[in-house]
RNA sequence: GGCACUGUAGCUCAAUUGGUUAGAGUACCGGACUGUCGAUCCGGUGGUUGCGGGUUCGAGUCCCGUCAGUGUCGCCA
């Protein structure tokens, strides 16, 4: 037997029983006359003793023992002496001595350890993912992640949900994110794709039938990376019948109760917030909005009008918005360079012409190099429509609709975390609904499906969809915690009627549709029952559950910004042979570039 | 595809803002030490400053290019 407990699991009643303990080497603390060993596995540390009584078989095989070695030891399990507990473990009331040790592998030396400090560079990480795997940050991350996948699968099982697996290899449909392409050997010249989403095949299963599906999906999106954002990722894939939107809107709420409670203890109150979308961007600017915090965009267009100020008078008369929002302290933290930072950041990252500001005096007036633009009265009425308090900095976007949404909500997500307006520690949850059914693509001059071309525009809307369909809201709803989007989902179009009308919309006649989704479009004429959905993103909400910022950190196996996997190195270059059996011919490489 | 940050010993970082032989901690090697738990003490090995070019009397430091990691905009139905 190579070990009869755990590293973890030893205590004062253990005492005086001869146990197998294995593991690896945390740590040797050597005193010439004993050793120390911190033996290490997944359920904690346990101190074994080497000291002069210990036999020689145990004395000769510590010696070439450093850290990283996987070894054996038999011992008896011993009270430690008076006054040495070590309150940080849980083994630290009891300590090994040593009867018998085995070198069961040795370790060349690591590159890091897994207890060191400074965590290196996420490349060498990376490239040693086994390295860091062994560190209990790493360990905890992916523990709570599979306790979270089990929380959703009992809870989906508990209702009656069905696990249904759906091909990997599938059909590409170009719309959307781009397809990871997979050669066909038997039908040369063809393609699968790797799927987006099961979207399709879900709905499939509710005209079969099958009520109420998930299933904990893989999914690929051939698109740039992020920090909360992975070319490969998991998804909790869900599909209901008979439901509208607060159905399986409720149904998670219960689950997202269970999570709090199973993963975190936290008593979340049903049911969860919801504002539209309509609502979310006028006052945050985002569909995502971090409601840890306030700090709400106000609009200022109307006073902007009235002012002498050339830019705001300008922009307000060509339709156009002024809007801000008034960072509550702000001046503490940002100073005139400070500000100029968040004009170049307004600028740069979001295209916004400039950034209008105004430090709040003590006596509560308004004052910039601006100021002199405008009379008393105007700064008085824009102080107290956006309730700002001495030390305060507002900071107004004057831009299209778009810019001035995307650049204040850039700002107030960096005043939120600069100006710690939240505790990070807190969770908050809330639907975003009834998003808009299309964008439009001015570019194409086409409109395209802001969630995907099946998603059921809402009852009361049906009639835009001939006269505006910009005004078309759909059957969307979007889960958000802590300003991520940790899920979406929709109700689909069961009418064939409707299913048409949309795609004539997005620009797919029917001969184009049928190509495309004919698969679909059949099964839906053989009687569709009314059905919808969601698909929650579980990277996503580990990183959430686990207060981590990047969900590199989530996920066992992760890959670079640029897609690669620095541990296999891949992707790679493939055998001529291979290729010429696929009838692929490589015109152009990196290289050539 | 754009912008930004980072790259110096195995690892984490420093180098007085362009100046002489590139340092420290840790790891590693050797030695000392019977109770440590980030053990301690003594000694030692270890460097193409990511790579290529340029400016300069002189470059880790400045410039150009390139590679890699990260963040972000575009992109992500």
């Amino acid at each position: 037997m190579l070990r009869t407990h755990t590293c973890g699991e030893l205590n004062k009643d253990h005492i005086g029983q001869t146990v197998t303990l294995s593991g690896w080497v945390d740590r040797v603390r050597d005193h010439g006359g004993g050793k120390f060993i911190d033996l290490r596995d997944r359920y904690g540390k346990t101190q074994v003793v080497i000291d002069p009584d210990s036999p020689k078989q145990a004395m000769d095989n510590v010696q070439p023992v450093r850290n990283e070695f996987v070894i054996q030891v038999i011992g008896k399990v011993s009270e430690r002496p008076a006054g040495q507990d070590n309150p940080k473990i849980s083994t630290g009331q009891i300590e090994l001595h040593v009867e018998e040790l085995n070198v069961l592998n040795a370790c060349k030396t690591p590159p890091f350890v897994p207890n060191q400090k400074d965590l290196p560079n996420e490349d060498l990480r990376l490239k040693h993912r086994y390295l860091d795997l062994r560190r209990k940050p790493m360990q905890e991350t992916l523990v709570l992640r599979s306790r979270i996948i089990k929380a959703m699968r009992d809870y989906c099982e508990a209702n009656d949900f069905i696990d249904v697996e759906t091909p990997i290899l599938g059909r590409s449909t170009p719309e959307g994110a781009r397809d990871y392409l997979v050669p066909s050997r038997v039908h040369n010249g063809q393609f699968y794709a790797l799927p987006q989403s099961p979207q399709i095949y879900k709905q499939i299963m509710m005209i079969a039938g099958y009520d109420r599906y998930v299933q904990v999906a893989r999914c690929f999106r051939d698109e740039d990376l992020r920090a909360d954002r992975q070319p490969e990722f998991t998804q909790l894939d869900m599909e209901m019948s008979f439901v509208d939107g607060d159905d399986v809107i409720g149904m998670i709420d219960g689950m997202m109760q269970k999570l709090a409670k199973d993963v975190l203890d936290i008593d979340l109150q049903l049911p969860l917030p919801r504002m539209t979308w309509d609502e979310a961007m006028t006052r945050f600017g985002h569909d995502a909005p971090d409601l840890r915090f306030g700090v709400e965009i106000v609009d200022l267009t109307d006073i902007a009008a009235k002012t002498e100020f050339r830019v705001f008078r300008s922009v307000a008369d060509s339709g156009k918005f002024v809007r801000g929002i008034c960072a509550p302290n702000g001046q503490s933290k940002f100073s005139r360079r400070g500000i100029d930072d968040l004009t170049k950041f307004v600028q740069e990252d979001f295209g916004a012409k400039g950034l209008a500001w105004f430090r709040v005096e003590e006596d509560g007036t308004l004052n910039s190099t601006i100021a002199k633009n405008f009379q008393a009265e105007e700064l008085a009425e824009i102080a107290t429509r956006m309730e700002a308090k001495p030390g305060d900095l507002v900071m107004i976007i004057a831009d299209t609709w778009e810019v001035s949404c995307k650049a204040l909500y850039g700002l107030r997500k960096r005043i939120g975390a600069e100006l710690e307006l939240y505790d990070p520690k807190t969770m908050n949850f809330s639907w975003v609904t009834e998003f808009p059914m299309f964008e439009h693509d001015p570019e194409a001059d086409r409109w395209i499906a802001m969630h995907h071309p099946f998603t059921a525009p809402l009852e009361s809307d049906l009639e835009h969809l001939d006269t505006d369909p910009g005004k078309a809201r759909a059957q969307a709803y979007d889960l958000v915690i802590n300003g991520y989007e940790a899920g979406g989902g929709t109700i689909r179009i069961h009418d064939n009627k409707i299913q048409e009308k949309v795609f004539g919309l997005l620009g797919l006649n029917a001969e184009a549709a049928q190509e495309r989704f004919g698969f679909l479009l059949d099964a839906l004429q053989y009687g569709a029952p009314p059905h919808g959905g969601i698909a929650l993103g579980i990277d996503r909400v580990v990183m959430l559950f686990n207060n981590l910022e990047n969900i590199r950190d989530c996920i066992a196996f992760p890959k670079t910004q640029k897609a690669t996997d620095l541990m296999m190195e891949a992707p790679n270059l493939v055998e001529t042979l291979q290729l010429k059996e696929l009838g692929i011919e490589i015109t152009k490489t990196d290289d050539d570039a």
